[in-house]
RNA sequence: GCGGGCGUGGUGGAAUUGGUAGACACGCAAGACUUAAAAUCUUGUUCCUGUAUAGGAGUGCCGGUUCAAUUCCGGCCGCCCGCACCA
């Protein structure tokens, strides 16, 4: 017997699968087609856990649907554009390129060493200039198809890195680098219209049945479909100049408008700004609104504010009732008109504006059980269903009757209409910063904004850019921007924003698809054929905005021609993968301590070097800042990839944290070794079946076990597959004989292993004789048969409880059961001078006497 | 506040068309081998009573349906995640 030494053996067989170019994925197969992507990585410069983890995952997908038939197109690449690469810059005086070519390099060696059936082929980096290239063709496709325009927006500007931060990247009102106050600016941004989709975006995830219920709901919310009402109030007496029409406002509330008291507008609305002019009060206001922030905290605390216009508007179904004009904080410009009524009995927030400002509160849906002469509302508002009264013609109705007759009376007078509102805002993709895609537009002083030919591009970025200055610096470029105007050629110049790094993500997986090109995003046929991903996977901390922008991408794709994908849905099944966790260290100072130079002595830790008590602190996810990370480098010298990759998938559900931990490890790499034992002790000459009944035995247990491996593959609960792999592996060992049901079990156990610990998997293959790759060989077939066992043991309880087992063959009369399960000595005595009410007899399942 | 999810031994977790709760693994304990340790192997390991045969309790808590509930229903409690002045 040799020990297994994975050092040796897992490069050995990795070289084999490259020069036999096992994981290439044949556009043309016959073969039906398997497309299993994890989502790429960002070169940070480490493989960590967390990668292992996502594409232990996904290789296990791979393999398996590979040795069910499938043609599996599973490919790697890079996101390589974003932030870190200009931090590195600027605090390294690195190259963004330089730094971020030099991670992939580093990171696809361990990646390698991992084994993955991966097609490499196909590699590339979204920082590729091939890549952004076309990424800049799709944005003038878009562009022409009327999906990306420019406006003027509110962005977050930090004034000390002089550029826009996301939303996430504003921290309690500061910018997350440079810790300054974060100003609102109007600025000129490119937008995808990615509410042209909503709806679509919206019904369409009620078909994506292999997506997580939390993402779809997550996605759903974030959209925020809701049904209303828009209509006009007009004035009372002279409009203000220019508000002749009134004022519009959304509702999804339209039964309520006979309880209208109020007409509330930010402080943004057109109609406010006009009469800001030589109103202090407003312009007070005004301020007050810009500077309250909208962290969840301030909104908590702030109090409902307004300030009464002297307007008055005449209620759209009487119009002798008038209603003050109020600008409020609480109403948002984007969302709706920027305009709202204010129904105080059935709106909370309407209600603690009205108490503030003494307004009129009026009841006009009565829950059930309450009389409408005392039901009044104090400091409650009430939202639920009831009946409508005090409304006119509504009086009677329920809500959703109410909503129906006041939108067609609405309608009726010609005032307002139906309308379906999107939370959803248009996605804001102009970036300050170097290292992204360039944004493929000229500025012509007399021509305006123009489109880059297409034989102009690609848009490369300069490679002199210097970092010592803060801002953009292709802005501050000396004659980057300076270029001619492609339709006058005059003076003009670059768009010097970038693209948000998720636009390169939102279009790679058709890429792999399609072909790494430079004559096109990817091509047709191929792309169209691959896609959808059959399965998707990776974290959940991209259920929003990667997620949909992609599904944005897919659309536009679709309807500017370049992908045939009817339903616009890039990812048919997606899984996201809980986090790999470890325990954390703390010495006597408050210091974090890596688990490598901690070594645990009965039950307490210390320190290697200095030997001194280090503290055990809560398990959390790897991290670097708390520096309880291990390095799958560190595992894979150790143990080797099958040890690291079983380890991950072991023990907890995919979609749940797993904790790291040496023990675990170990025990992972005993059972490799264990594993290759029994293989590397069994002799190749095949002796015949001496004990019928134990070869049997072990032939149920292999078909048992590989019916349920393979059921847990297909739900996508590994750790229930490893189990029975253990179990399978178990019986294995105990059973000496080398005949011919031993090596059923053993090609069973060898093919089924295969997509979890590949390398060990070929090993086992050639050692058993079997001739190719295990990696090629097909996914055993179970003998049904051998699932159902003639003699079967069954429970019999009293009462609901156990009390003996016997032993049934399995189409045994209930007549001859019941007389078998009375006749059980434990039984007997259970029910010895009580009445047998009643026996349920489940056949092969089952008895229960009932007795009192 | 709204939405989603979860709660099972010392630990990770199995078992949900209702049918032997605790598979498998980690840990722990005892034993074998060894001068010794490591490794390996064997056995045990939900809790309580008992030497044992056995008996009782038990899947967050309370209640219900059922011959039978981790699983279904109602009501609580706790934890995690997401969104949040969205009219």
């Amino acid at each position: 017997m040799t020990r297994y030494n994975a050092a040796d053996v897992e490069p050995k067989w990795q070289a084999a699968w490259d020069k036999a170019e096992s994981f290439k994925a044949n556009d043309n197969s016959d073969k039906e087609k398997y497309y299993a992507l994890e989502m790429f990585p960002y070169p940070s410069g480490k493989i960590h856990m967390g990668h292992v983890r996502n594409y232990a995952m996904g290789d296990v997908v791979a393999r398996y649907k590979r040795a069910q038939g499938f043609e599996v197109l599973h490919p790697m690449g890079w996101d390589a554009f974003g932030m870190p690469a200009e931090n590195a810059a600027i605090e390294k005086s690195v190259h963004p390129k330089d730094w971020t070519y030099d991670n992939i390099n580093a990171m696809r060696a361990p990646l390698k060493r991992l084994g993955f059936a991966l097609d490499w082929s196909r590699e590339f980096s979204t920082c590729d200039v091939a890549y952004y290239k076309q990424q800049q063709a799709i944005f003038l496709a878009f562009m022409e198809k009327g999906l990306v325009y420019k406006k003027t927006a509110k962005v977050n500007w930090d004034p000390v890195d002089h550029t826009v931060l996301a939303n996430e990247q504003v921290i309690d009102g500061k910018g997350w680098r440079s810790g300054a106050e974060v100003e609102t600016r109007e600025l000129d941004q490119w937008f995808f219209k990615i509410t042209y989709y909503a709806d679509e975006l919206y019904y369409a995830l009620d078909g994506l049945e292999r997506w997580p219920e939390k993402v779809r709901t997550m996605q759903k919310n974030w959209i925020g479909r809701s049904e209303g009402a828009q209509f006009k109030f007009g004035f009372a007496g002279k409009a203000p100049e220019g508000f002749d029409d009134g004022i519009e406002v959304y509702t999804t509330r339209p039964d309520t408008l006979f309880g209208a008291s109020f007409v509330a507008l930010t402080y943004e609305h057109p109609l406010i700004k006009s009469l800001m002019n030589g109103n202090e009060d407003l312009q007070a206001f005004a301020k007050a609104c810009e500077k309250m922030g909208n962290t969840a905290q301030a909104i908590e605390k702030a109090e409902k504010l307004g300030v009464d216009t002297g307007l008055r508007v005449m209620h759209p179904f009487d119009e002798t009732i008038t209603l003050p004009v109020y600008t409020a904080n609480f109403v948002l410009m984007d969302y709706g008109t920027g305009a709202v009524f204010g129904c105080p009995a059935h709106d909370q927030r309407d209600l603690d504006f009205a108490r503030k400002y003494g307004l009129t509160v009026k009841a006009v849906v009565l829950p059930k059980g309450e009389d409408a002469k005392t039901f009044t509302v104090e400091n409650e508002a009430y939202t639920g269903p009831g009946k409508l009264f005090n409304s006119d013609f509504l009086n009677g109705m329920g809500v959703k009757r109410g909503i129906v007759s006041a939108i067609a009376r609405l309608e009726e007078l010609g005032v307002g209409t139906k309308q379906v509102t999107y939370r959803l805002r248009d996605w804001g993709v102009s970036r300050q910063r170097y290292w992204g895609c360039p944004i493929p537009i000229i500025y012509c002083k007399a021509c305006g904004a123009l489109p880059v030919p297409a034989k102009d591009l690609p848009v490369k970025l300069p490679n002199d850019v210097k970092f010592d200055t803060p801002g953009n610096p292709l802005d501050h470029h000396p004659n980057w921007k300076h270029v001619d105007c492609p339709n006058c050629h005059k003076p003009a110049r670059r768009e010097t924003d970038t693209l948000d790094t998720f636009a390169d993500s939102s279009w790679y997986f058709a890429r792999f698809a399609g072909g790494n090109t430079d004559e096109r995003p990817f091509d047709k046929e191929a792309a169209s054929k691959w896609l959808p991903v059959n399965q998707y996977i990776g974290g959940v901390e991209h259920a929003v905005l990667h997620l949909l922008y992609a599904r944005f991408f897919t659309r536009g794709l679709r309807d500017c021609g370049m992908l045939d994908l009817p339903s616009g849905e890039p990812f048919d099944g997606l899984f996201t993968q809980g986090m790999v966790t470890h325990a954390t260290f703390k010495d006597k100072n408050g210091n974090w301590v890596l688990p490598a130079d901690v070594d645990n002595k009965d039950g307490a830790f210390f320190e290697i070097d200095s030997g001194s008590k280090v503290t055990k602190g809560a398990i959390e996810k790897m991290s670097k800042s708390k520096k309880n990370v291990i390095d799958p480098a560190d595992i894979i010298d150790g143990y080797g990839a099958d040890v690291a990759r079983w380890f991950v998938l072991s023990d907890s559900p995919p979609e749940r944290d797993v904790e790291w931990t040496e023990s675990g490890a170990i025990g992972a790499w005993r059972f490799a070794a264990k594993v290759w034992a029994i293989v590397s002790e069994t002799s190749l000459e095949i002796a015949p079946v001496k004990d019928k009944d134990a070869a049997l035995s072990l032939r149920r247990t292999a078909h048992k076990a590989l019916a349920k491996i393979t059921e847990g593959i297909d739900e996508f609960r590994f750790n229930t597959s490893v189990a029975q792999i253990y179990e399978l592996v178990n019986a294995l060992k105990k059973y000496k004989p080398n005949d011919k049901a031993k090596r059923e079990a053993l090609s069973i156990m060898t093919r089924t292993i295969a997509p979890f610990m590949p390398h060990l998997a070929e090993e086992c293959w050639q050692h058993l004789g079997e001739h190719g790759f295990a990696c090629d060989a097909p996914w055993p077939k179970f003998d049904s048969e051998l699932l159902v066992k003639n003699d079967l043991t069954i429970p019999v309880q009293v009462n609901g409880k156990r009390r003996a087992e016997i032993i049934v063959t399995k189409n045994m009369p209930k007549s001859a059961l019941e007389k078998l399960a009375l006749a059980e000595p434990r039984v007997a005595d259970n029910i010895a001078g009580k009445n047998i009410r009643k026996i349920i007899i489940v056949p092969e399942r089952i008895i229960n006497i009932v007795v009192g």
